[in-house]
Formats: structure tokens, sequence, C-alpha cells
DNA sequence: AGTTAGTATAAGGTTAGCCTAAAAACTGAA
DNA sequence: TTCAGTTTTTAGGCTAACCTTATACTAACT
């Protein structure tokens, strides 16, 4: 019988968020993960450390970490479970899109691969959640579609928004307001190169975006 | 605005063994707590202490403990967050019976207030959970249909089954194994005085049952 | 080669929830 | 009324995850 190392939920979320930082950069700044996770440098260098022991991640002094082969697989099941749910409480508990993210990091801890694949299976395997991110099969396996951000456009260019990041309460209200959801088309009417404003038409109106925000959308290519 | 005192996991642990409890005898030992929770009876006098200067419970020096007003809303609010949560899972996500409950037992802390509504309204506000307890109603009320141990009845009465407590794995495992479960009318055949042993007639079978396990069902009066 | 910015470690502290062992307080029944 | 059994408290400890402050190290640029 092996030995089945449990660790605990916050485990999980530096787990999660070297998965999802990981998809940029192939090595990941323990100082970067830390204000991701809105945790103390001191206290993310102590957590990685456990589980590195753990085999879980690698960690390079001075470099950064990176995920092993089992550490990027149980990243991946966490994130299945995550936009799961979100995809859940947005579709069948029409909670607002917006406000699914927060909901979703409680419930994909308490719930375990059981439940989750159940709940795969009541769903039918969606292949996104409703930010527009894909969620990684029942063996962990994730594939991501390339896209490019809508600030690369230039004038007249058109393409359906892919998906919207980072999951933050803050960013995915700002969409939510101005009604604009992944799957959308839209195209892009203007940019003021001095102010680094982009006026696109989406749903039938045309919207005013700062390089802020514009470096959040994700347009399919 | 009023004072939001905060308080853990384990506490509403606290809080929902005790109104489970407080159903049958209305004040509760701590020892008799304790045991309910698998936890030392020097830590659960501890934690009761913790939950009474919250103004949850009142605890009163070598009696037990009982619920406040406020702190029997609360616990009817876990209790109704377990149980449609278990409902959820046997129904929707076809998890056997019997295994629903510890499953529950995590998520009932993950999912707020507000996830709970959004669910009950998807369930559209089941009046039982599984094992046949009544759900509390969203203002915290309960209503319990009084019925009878199973060892109480005489050869010939009949009646179905109302509920199946407590609701541990091994007592759901033993009665799912049987088949049997709440609604199902059965009849005693007959009582064997000696050994304590009463054979029912349900779902087209013969069941022997000892004194241990018939006093763990409930039947409709 | 020296300085600086970023990164890591060390040291000491906190909180929630648990634990055991032993002592003290109380209850109820003989 | 005494005493046996139960209940509570005291004392001392543990672990997981966090924290701050301070020091040491490394990389990389001037």
């Amino acid at each position: 019988m092996s030995v089945q190392l449990s660790y605990g939920e916050s485990a999980e979320m530096y787990l999660k968020a070297i998965g999802e930082l990981t998809l940029e950069e192939p090595l990941i700044p323990i100082s970067v993960l830390a204000d991701r996770l809105g945790i103390s440098p001191v206290s993310a260098t102590e957590m990685v450390h456990r589980i590195e022991d753990q085999g879980l991640v690698k960690h390079e002094r001075y470099k950064g970490v990176s995920l092993t082969d089992d550490g990027r697989r149980r990243a991946m099941l966490v994130i299945r479970r995550h936009r799961l749910w979100e995809h859940f409480l947005t579709d069948n508990l029409k909670i607002p899109w917006e406000d699914v993210h927060d909901l979703a990091c409680r419930l994909e801890h308490a719930a375990g691969q059981r439940v989750t694949d159940a709940l795969a299976d009541y769903l039918a395997e969606p292949p996104i959640c409703p930010h527009g991110n894909p969620i990684p099969n029942i063996a962990g396996e994730l594939e991501v579609k390339r896209g490019v951000q809508l600030d690369s456009l230039q004038v007249g260019d058109q393409g359906a928004i892919l998906r919207i990041r980072p999951e933050s309460q803050e960013v995915l209200s700002y969409f939510a307001e101005k009604e604009m959801k992944p799957g959308m088309v839209m195209h892009v009417k203007s940019i003021d190169k001095y102010d680094r404003l982009w006026t696109i038409h989406i749903n039938g109106k045309d919207q005013v975006l700062g390089q802020r925000m514009t470096s959040r959308i994700v347009i399919a290519t």
C-alpha cells in the first residue's frame, strides 16, 4: 500500500495558484506567488518547502517554483474542481457570474474527488468555466486555447472573447457591469494611442476600455 | 451596524450536534457531546465555553448544555445546509444514500447562506433528507414528525419508516445493504423476546433485526 | 569589484483546535 | 454523611498556518 501524504486546504491553494501561474511563466518567484495568495513571502517560502518535501513542487533558489508531474496533476484536479463548481453555481444555482469565483474557492476544498467526478457527470463535463477558462479533464489534462490580448488588436479587427482573467471579484464585476462575457463577439472601432483607450463594439453597444482592462481580455484567434 | 461574531467550522459542528441532541433531551452533558463529536471532554468543555461567550449556548454546570435562541437558529441553519447537500448528493449526483452524510459534513461549512438558499431553490425546498430527517426552513424552523421506535411495536403492527438515526456511516450502510429506506412500509411478523429479535417484512423480504438496530428506526404513527 | 534589489533564512509570536494527566469540585445514592 | 463516580478545571503541549523584524545571501548591473 502506498503512503498517502495528506495536505491541507492551504497546500491546495498553493498548487492551484502555481498551476495557473505556470501557464504563463515556467518559474514562479515566491514573491509573485505570495502576492497572488495574499500571504507574506516568508510564509510562502515556508509552505513551498513543505510541499516540496512532499514532492509536489520544485524550488530553484533565487529563481522560482515549478510543479512536479505529481504536483501538476494535483493542481489540475483542484482547478478542475474549482471550475466545475463555478459552472454549477452560475448555470444551475443562478448565482451571478462575477460572484462565483470566491464561493467556488471554498467548495473546491470541501468536495473531494468523488463528489467532483459525480458533479462533472451531472454537468455533462462542461469544457469551460463561466469566465472562459478551460476545465481540466478527469486525468488532470488541460488544453489551453491560445488567444491574444485585446490590447494587441488593431482597428477593424474582430473576434470572440475567449476568457477573462484573472478571476478576481474586482475584475469580474467590472465586466459583468458592462455585460461583457466570454463567447461574445466584438470588434475594435478605434484606438486612442495616447491614452491607450480602446473603443470596441460588443453586445450592441460601444465600450471604452483603458489599458488596465484590455490586457485582461483574451480574444480567440 | 451589528457586531458580526465569526466562528469557525468547529463551532458549527458543536451547534449542529447540540441541535440534534436537544431534540431528544433538553440538556446535553458535555461528555455526551464530546462523545458524539469524537473529541475529548476537556476540549469540548473549552469549546462550549467559547461559544457560550458568544451567546450561542447555555451551560449549566454539572448538568449540561442547551442552545440559546440565537444558537438554535444558527444550529438549524447548519442542519438545513447539511440536509440540503445530502439531498443534492443522492438525488442529483446519484451518490449512494449511505455515503452522503460524511460528504455533506464537509460541504455544509464551505457553502454559506447564499449558496445554500440558492441550492434550496434549485432543489425546490425538499422537506426531508434522504434519511428521513426533516429539513429546517429558511427561517431556521423545524417541524419534527413524531414517531415511535421500531422496538416498541407489537406483532402485527405496521407502518412506514419515518427516519433512521443517527446518521453515521456505519448505521446507514447497515440498512442500505438490507435495502431498507425511509418511506417504505413494513410490518412486524414476529418478536423473539429472549434475544430481542424482531422479524419484519419489508420491501418484499423478511428481515431479522437485533435490538441495537431496531432502536435506530423510527416508524410513523 | 562594489552596490543594490530581490530572495532566503532565522528567531520569536499568534490563533484555533485539539491532546493527556492530574487535581478539584460536585452529585446522588447507600 | 460519606463516598464513589462524574464533571470540570488546571497545567502543559502539540500542529498547521499564518505574522513581523532582522539578518544573510545571490544575481546582476554599473
